[in-house]
DNA sequence: CCGTTAAACTAGCGGTGTAAGTTTTTACAC
DNA sequence: GTGTAAAAACTTACACCGCTAGTTTAACGG
């Protein structure tokens, strides 16, 4: 086959596509030969849609992060919009827990992630927060949220109960996994309302 | 060349010849002919005493986790051994950047991580917190020291300025690299505070 | 209508993890 | 002491990876 005269392939669709191998199968699972499989198409032929392979694991991390409503900075306190926001990230990165590895290494040159850093670090400066501290607050947002989603902590156990005969107080270890979700959600929340109680505490004691 | 008489590979020089390779070059530069070339000897040869690359990179992490300081939990109340602990985890982190992402993914079944999650889990329980809530603290501080070493905040910013332009609000994003250090100290630091003041203000108020 | 560009193709390079089988040495049982 | 089994190196090779180069054909702009 030549050039077709419908083109098999846009951006859009490869994007698509890899987002759905990802969060079926895993990063590792997406290889340019088997993505090009996917959509009926020899490996190659991506490369005169994207450059790198890396460019198109970006674009997809990209569409994760756009997914994160942002629209609470606009509508309530600092304090609330944080909580609404973090809220939505978390949501989305736990939806799509296989690309948060990427999404943890920053926003890069990415349009999406740099836009939702504009409107953090926007709002928080607004709120009278100085510059040091607005980028420590979103640091410590993207670490809360990012570190939650990166490999649940309660998966992250084997389930081997054997493996903890020697470790008297983690004998519920191995059983983390059947209530995993609640672990993840309880650790996160509990981590939400202390940094942004704390950081009430502070602003109202004229520290920011 | 058959079996040698003095054997050319052991467990522990294959882990430190990787744990400088992944220190020096980043996880990606650690492949199986590189880090044999390095010993001095064929690819397959490691094979004979790891079972595959994974569990070679597993043995990598695993020393970098056994370097963590967890005394504090003998000779201190919760509250400052968990803040010790935590300094001494970020830190051993901050020194070993490149195996981030691998311990991000939970201790797995090794035993150096299973080791610490016992002194943490054991020494809140002891002290009186539920054992629900000892696993959230748990979770917590791993998001805190992962989130903040895997993948500097500060460096996750493309340095090119032309690309902020129109984000009114993240001028000064190209040059955060420039204190980097400073900016992912702060925001570990006022992280810590925040979360262990907050701990510590419910403890006293019996809430566990 | 003609030249350029675009979008598919095939072939192939150098790399990856690792399986299989070979050779030689060492350690141990009788 | 000798036979045997295990250990630790080797070579070869397979299937896969990201990506480059060159080819073919269709669509588009002047």
């Amino acid at each position: 086959m030549a050039r077709p005269r419908q083109a098999l392939l846009t951006a859009s669709r490869i994007i698509d596509a890899a987002s759905a191998l990802v969060d079926a199968e895993g990063l590792e699972a997406l290889s340019t030969r088997r993505l090009a499989t996917e959509l009926g198409v020899q490996g190659p032929s991506l490369y005169n849609h994207f450059p790198t392979k890396a460019s198109i694991v970006d674009a997809v991390a990209d569409a994760v992060i756009a997914q994160v409503d942002v629209s609470a900075f606009g509508a309530y306190e600092w304090d609330e919009a944080l909580r609404r926001w973090a809220r939505s990230y978390h949501a989305v990165l736990v939806a799509h827990p296989n690309i948060v590895p990427v999404l943890a290494q920053g926003p890069g040159r990415r349009p999406g992630g740099l836009a939702m850093a504009e409107a953090v670090y926007g709002a928080l400066v607004d709120a009278g927060w100085s510059y040091a501290r607005a980028t420590h607050i979103g640091a410590l947002m993207r670490y809360l949220v990012t570190g939650s989603a990166l490999g649940s902590f309660a998966l992250g156990f084997d389930a081997d109960p054997q493996l903890y005969e020697r470790y008297p107080h983690l004998g519920h270890a191995p059983r983390l996994a059947e209530h995993h979700e609640a672990v993840d959600e309880g650790a996160f929340e509990l981590g939400l309302d202390l940094l942004i109680n704390g950081l009430t505490a502070r602003y109202e004691m004229g520290i920011r």
